[in-house]
DNA sequence: TGAAGCTACCTTGCGGTGCAAGGTACCATG
DNA sequence: CATGGTACCTTGCACCGCAAGGTAGCTTCA
């Protein structure tokens, strides 16, 4: 992998399951949708082999919900839902990352260049 | 571990390197000196345990130097100097750092409340 | 002088998480 | 009915933060 790459790789832990409870809370979506809106990012673009994954242990800690529906092309989805508690565990996370965010800007020295 | 020592845990992945090559950039520093400021820092916190591996790391990949230099009182200390590669490096993820960050906030919604 | 305590260094083994690679199955289209 | 697209999932690896444990030099003070 390249170095630019990793770099990414590194940054994404531990932002990347509330990037995709935020994306959830916003509306309902399946797998596949999901991998591709995080595409359009590229400090978050990721494959299946790191979301499906990610979901399920969403999923079993209970931050999430799913069901099956029928597509209207092409095999079924499994809808994702926040749960309660996801909802909880979102709001948590947004009053946390403020606070680390603004801690490495002052670390690294952003803003004072 | 507590769920908020987690979260931090993962937050800290991929930044922790940089804001100790930030901390060196600005002054030499040895390692429990670093410990000392990084547990100064809520969001950063740590221990020996993480940063012996880490600093070897990042003298290994030619970031950072070190030297040995007698201590006005205890045993003596390792100090670290940046590298022009390291310099290099530290510069690289104060960009990649930026454009993450303002993603992270764009997704989750902070600003938006 | 020698024992207790501090400072400073380092290592081992584990756990969590992102990813590449590989696989299954359903549906649409020609 | 074969081909290709969509959608799901799993296995095994690599990386890194951490708890726990360990060595050794220096200082202090009885």
């Amino acid at each position: 992998m390249s170095d630019a790459a990793q770099l990414s790789t590194s940054l994404r832990r531990g932002t990347l399951e509330f990037c995709v409870l935020a994306m959830v809370e916003r509306e309902d979506c399946y797998g596949t949708e999901i991998v591709r809106r995080l595409g359009a990012e590229r400090s978050l673009a990721t494959t299946e082999g790191t979301i499906y994954p990610l979901l399920s242990r969403l999923r079993r800690v209970g931050w999430l919900n799913s069901e099956w529906s029928e597509s209207p092309s092409g095999p079924p989805r499994r809808y994702y839902t926040l749960t309660d508690s996801g909802r909880a565990a979102l709001a948590h996370f947004r009053t946390e990352w403020v606070s680390f965010r603004q801690t490495v800007d002052r670390l690294v020295g952003i803003g004072e260049q």
